[in-house]
DNA sequence: CGCCGAACTTGATCTAGGTCATAGCTGGAA
DNA sequence: TTCCAGCTATGACCTAGATCAAGTTCGGCG
């Protein structure tokens, strides 16, 4: 796959891999991301392992599912939505991840990704080989527990999913993603109220367990009841309690 | 790998709980167990850190959700049921854990159990302390990565089992969880078609997001089709191409 | 700027499975 | 052995959300 390393468009950050400037010592993320409780020194070992630059343009796939798995990814910027088919050819969609979210963790068990992933905006993203991370594991403890401690999250947010899926209505469920959605930004210090939902109604619904159509009527009835002030995909949570009333099982997913 | 030293095939042990014999080296579940790939030495080391002979009662739990998390769990005979309590108080069963499976990452990342664990029957359980596999797993390499596999393989049939509530009707998530109970049977060289439940259709249902009514008619309806032979618990998979198909998604969760 | 397909909204109808009600089992305790 | 509580089964009904069917708006591109 051709992510070019020179044409870095993006006037953000025009990331040589070996550009200085960026690394997981002054990444912002830092803390919600990988190096975690790390000595600055291992935090060295981590930034040599890390491949960056690879910004993806909306639509494009990070990896598909059954590709051969050979690495995990953070997200620096944008969004992705991880995502595998159905026997009959439907969408399910099993996540999304924000910026300091790990992703592709499911690929470890079979050697190959058991989900699709693709981004919903322009991302940026961080390439972490597993070897290298397994080796850095067996080498630092605390890269290894703190390697541990994503997966099981990851095990106790699809939990969560499942409870949602199988007990709450679809006004809960979509209360519920938009808190979950506000409860992320917060950990990124940007506003808990205004954000761009990066994915379509669609994706929403194929998330949820529910039809485009439901997904629209709930949040034109919350846009209504003056819960949320809706512009397309601009949104505005104006009754952050009430919302989370309605979510009431505090997911965090 | 070799597992079989002496009384392998023994159609079913007569395992005492407190016999002394008993090690992860002749454990006969061991290919589907943690010691898969493991050299006998370090089967050895991996022995130290079990603690066996904790045979549990029907009804008792091995934790609760909120406990603090200090070691993951390995059935070895009996069948385990994992729940969360939703806000509401009902009862959101995540999983039903049979021999050679191991219970209780969900702890990891929080140091406390997200689910409480509860035996479905008579069971023995091998204890595993967290932070002795922490260190066996810094010593050893191949037990890291099979660690990291189980947690991998968690959250791919945590998937699964999310596709399987959004996606399927009632009579294909019944039999898919037909299907699955049989390919688990199948693993411990137990019979495929031939099976006592050991979970309530209470716990069925809380497990596949239906109502104890609607379990119970989808039961006697695949009775009556001659798809099954249900006696109360005990079931007989008539049909299990007929099942497969209907079960579609080949699920395995 | 104007076009077109995709994404979104909204309404009308249909249905799988939930809810409520009743009754028959079943298995463990005394 | 009897008893009782909790399982299981089955019928009658009802609702949340799916499905079908129009529109309408958006956003990317020439």
């Amino acid at each position: 796959m051709v992510i070019a390393t020179s044409q870095e468009n993006s006037e953000i950050q025009r990331v040589c891999p070996h550009n200085q400037e960026i690394s997981c010592g002054n990444c912002r993320l830092g803390s919600i991301c990988l190096p975690i409780a790390l000595e600055s020194s291992d935090i060295v070992k981590l930034d040599e392992i890390v491949q960056r630059g690879r910004p993806m343009q909306k639509g494009e796939h990070l990896y598909r599912e059954g590709d051969v798995f050979t690495a995990v990814y953070a997200v620096r910027s944008g969004a992705i939505k991880a995502y595998r088919l159905t026997g009959d050819g439907q969408e399910q969609v099993t996540g999304f991840y924000f910026p300091g979210e790990i992703i592709g963790m499911d690929g470890i068990s079979k050697n190959k990704y058991a989900n699709s992933a693709k981004a919903l905006e322009t991302s940026a993203i961080c390439e972490i080989p597993f070897h290298r991370l397994e080796e850095l594991s067996t080498a630092i403890p605390s890269m290894q527990r703190h390697f541990f401690q994503l997966m099981s999250q990851e095990i106790t947010t699809d939990q969560q999913l499942i409870t949602l899926l199988s007990k709450n209505s679809a006004e809960e469920r979509i209360a519920a993603l938009l808190i979950s959605i506000s409860a992320r930004n917060a950990r990124r210090k940007l506003s808990r109220t205004n954000f761009r939902l990066p994915m379509s109604r669609t994706d929403i619904g194929n998330f949820l367990g529910l039809t485009v159509e439901t997904v629209s009527r709930v949040i034109s009835r919350f846009n209504k009841q003056g819960l949320i002030a809706v512009e397309s995909k601009e949104i505005n949570l104006l009754d952050l309690d009430r919302l989370k009333e309605i979510a009431d099982a505090k997911v965090e997913f």
